[in-house]
DNA sequence: GACGCTCCTCGTAACTTATAAGATGTTCGG
DNA sequence: CCGAACATCTTATAAGTTACGAGGAGCGTC
């Protein structure tokens, strides 16, 4: 499923580059992409470029503006609270199915994941961003269920824009001491295959999370 | 949110054009699609049409080849069950939500196309397939979470393509009698503002869905 | 506030390059 | 001499470049 050839083509490249930009705080919310610049930046005509462009714009990442311009979307307390919301249904539902179907790989692979959360829960920064990320990405390809991993991969990355927010902008206290616990526990359950408890831990987990304080940064402006 | 005005670019037209005709059927899938030929029936240049194409592989419609060509995806059980285990958890979510969001409005909406429900209760076809889409997305709208409502329109469509086979190859008998009972509580629990057991119904109506039998016909093969 | 100037996106078209598949041919063991 | 394995040529088509034209949007000017 979902073959789609990796080869890296220009097109794929400038999909993949302006998105880690954009997600990653690069590229700022609102911030204007003019073709012919962007298109020398990164070493390719506006052609392939353009197609990449049209491809975030459908996924939400970028505004585009018919005969004027694109621009990278904006973030509001509102699509904050909405993916919030999505994530409250469906990170539950993945660590319920995951529960059901892990297998020995899985289970190796958390492992390792939530090893590499160990070292950096004094402090957020992209190391600790990206190893909580592999770590609940670990969970949700447990679920053996495509479809639900890649919205899910993509709905962390669109809420981690928000965290950063939240993280950032206030004095940025680290992961909550009880983070590594819940991750772990989470873990537990899902291996032990208790679904059920794994999916409300999850849910408590999602509720407690960080998302909270950038829709109160986003509010307060 | 979302603005991305709608001013129909060749680029969008080709867009909608396409995705109709793959999720209506009209393009088998594993089809090929050839961009010269494609354009011209489409009264355009390749490059509107290619940031069609490209967009749509991105959303999983079009399988792309690199230096070869684009194939419409193919369907399999194991698609057919992913997004259906992704709808036993999102749909019953929005409802959740809109039990406690709806506005008069919504109210209104929901009514109307409860009505235009009726009168195709007897026979499954392109009215009755609008129909009841209609009315689901009148439902979702009710949730006032444009994250939820995209996804699900998205899903929604996706799991139509699967519908359709379960319907067209077996004999082919009308939506369920009880279906429309079904949907008409359902709204009245979103209504009265009962989220819990309108989620509960929802599940159930999809579980009864006739995903089901699309699965059946795409394993028998 | 109407006109025109300018900028930039949108779309077209012709051309070059890259890549995969199949046909064709070539070599070498039996 | 036959046939199988392997290399090479041909062909079809996508991918990317470039140049150019059309037209909407904003802005300044009168």
């Amino acid at each position: 499923m979902t073959s789609t050839n990796v080869f890296s083509s220009k097109s794929e490249v400038a999909y993949a580059e302006i998105r880690d930009r954009i997600l990653s705080g690069a590229l700022a919310p609102g911030s204007r992409l003019a073709q012919y610049e962007l298109a020398e930046s990164l070493h390719m005509s506006i052609t392939p470029l353009r197609e990449a462009i049209r491809r975030l714009s459908s996924e939400g990442l970028i505004d585009l503006d018919t005969h004027r311009d694109a621009r990278v979307a904006r973030m509001d307390a509102a699509e904050a609270r909405q993916l919030f919301e999505v994530r409250l249904s469906l990170d539950p539902s993945a660590v319920e199915l995951a529960a059901a179907r892990r297998t020995e790989a899985d289970i190796t692979a958390m492992r390792a994941a939530v090893e590499r959360l160990l070292p950096v829960t004094r402090q957020w920064g992209e190391e600790a961003l990206t190893a909580h990320r592999d770590f609940h990405r670990t969970l949700y390809r447990a679920s053996h269920n495509d479809v639900m991993v890649r919205l899910l991969d993509d709905l962390w990355d669109k809420s981690d824009r928000y965290r950063r927010i939240g993280l950032v902008l206030p004095p940025g206290d680290g992961p909550r001491t009880r983070d590594l616990d819940e991750h772990r526990q989470m873990m537990e359950l899902v291996i032990s295959g208790d679904g059920e408890r794994a999916a409300e831990l999850m849910r408590n987990h999602i509720r407690l999370s960080l998302t909270a304080s950038a829709i109160e940064v986003l509010e307060a402006r």
